[in-house]
DNA sequence: ATCGTATTCAACCTCTCGGTTTATCAACAG
DNA sequence: CTGTTGATAAACCGAGAGGTTGAATACGAT
């Protein structure tokens, strides 16, 4: 595979395995056993994917004793959906939608000052 | 690889020879040897990007004579799109992201590579 | 020091990817 | 029919993905 950012987050994103664990992730830190109770494979597999996901830099993990808590980092993320909007034509209407989004945000803002 | 949609969507955009045809079909229609012509690689070795693009439903292909035209489908784009978005909670970001590169498009309205 | 738990490393296997080359198919032009 | 051009198919190859098992490492508890 070619080793270039995107696509390793692509290549990373290809696996129902790797998205899964990054849903997981995105409700909060989990350690590699947390994360791999829900699959049938072995732990070193998951340790794998999650080596996958390090070098993608879609997770950083930390050291808490033997524990390597795993957290989520969005910026690959973020560079990928870049790319693929670059290329779906409906621009007015995403753009439509996040106007509205922030609106309501900044709605709600207003609300609770008051 | 898992066979899954999102999965093929993703791994068919792991790649950078790939996603530079998309950018190319982005601007539209091509053929197959138009296609090919940037890369210093075989006419054969395109015709199986192709394939997977294909198979990844990110082109459809249409029939003029011996020509095979190939034109981007975004469907599966925006499916994939979505899938990182829900990841992505940086709304605001994302807002000043599209603007700049909205700004940017319009801009240079042409010359880019993936 | 020893044991248990969390995690990784190493070796191995099988299958797929991305490329090649050669041959073949499909559609026009003469 | 013959030849040419656009595109695909088939067979092959080296490298890497994704899984396994077994050993090693790191740290805490006893």
């Amino acid at each position: 595979m070619s080793d270039d950012e995107l696509s390793r987050t692509f290549a990373a994103l290809a696996d129902p395995t790797r998205r899964a664990i990054l849903a997981r992730l995105a409700e909060g830190e989990a350690t590699v056993n947390e994360l791999a109770e829900p699959f049938d494979m072995s732990l070193q597999a998951v340790s794998k994917h999650l080596k996958v996901l390090e070098r993608a830099g879609l997770i950083t993990r930390g050291r808490d004793a033997q524990w390597r808590p795993c957290r989520l980092e969005t910026a690959p993320l973020e560079t990928a959906s870049a790319w693929i909007d670059r290329y779906c034509a409906h621009w007015s209407d995403r753009f439509d939608r996040l106007e509205r989004e922030i609106r309501r945000v900044q709605h709600e803002e207003g609300q609770e000052q008051a």
